[in-house]
DNA sequence: ATAAACCGCTACGAAATTCGTAGCAAGAGG
DNA sequence: CCTCTTGCTACGAATTTCGTAGCGGTTTAT
């Protein structure tokens, strides 16, 4: 699975929630993810702006058409992490 | 993101994709994902059954109620993977 | 009963990924 | 100028993953 792969590695997944809201700049991004090295964020982001899932604009990085599709189908995933954490 | 944390770890969600349909074996979920090392295999198998999302029976591996749950938030993303794959 | 095959899993060194920190070049503002 | 912020590179250390070998246990075939 392709997808999998890509998103199963570091912060793939936490770079799109967080910018589902609005534009961030790469320093905003870096705090977001728990302080994720600037040298793997710029990795996974080459990566995402590679496969067309996030771009970069004068606003700062943000989901392209297909990343907020994408990003669609992760939500609920997200959302159902809210009510299950507690239960551990 | 606690379950995004979990997820991103290699194998994670392969393994959950594969155990969708019915319980699998060690070996059997190996090669299922694409001959990922028995070790880390078991590493996340562990980490799974610990947050109860996977369970051990005499049939195999298998997801527990929990578990599946949190596949039906994933299969719609695997789902339009197989759309999107195609337009790279 | 013995061999062959399959099972879950551990061991362990090599390779790849990620982390943490430092710092540079470019642009904005005073 | 001087300072601040931003995007990003460098690089060694720490962690994760890989690849391969193999052990002990159970079933199947001979």
């Amino acid at each position: 699975m392709v997808l999998f792969d890509l998103l199963s590695r570091r912060w793939a997944m936490g770079i799109l929630w967080n910018l589902a809201d609005e534009p961030r700049t790469f320093r905003d991004l870096q705090e977001r993810c728990g302080s994720a090295s600037p040298s793997v964020l710029n990795t996974r982001l080459k990566e995402l702006r590679q496969v067309e899932l996030v771009e970069k604009t004068e606003g700062g990085y943000t989901l392209t058409p297909t990343g907020r599709e994408l990003f669609d189908r992760l939500e609920p995933l997200g959302d159902w992490a809210m009510d299950w954490v507690p239960t551990l």
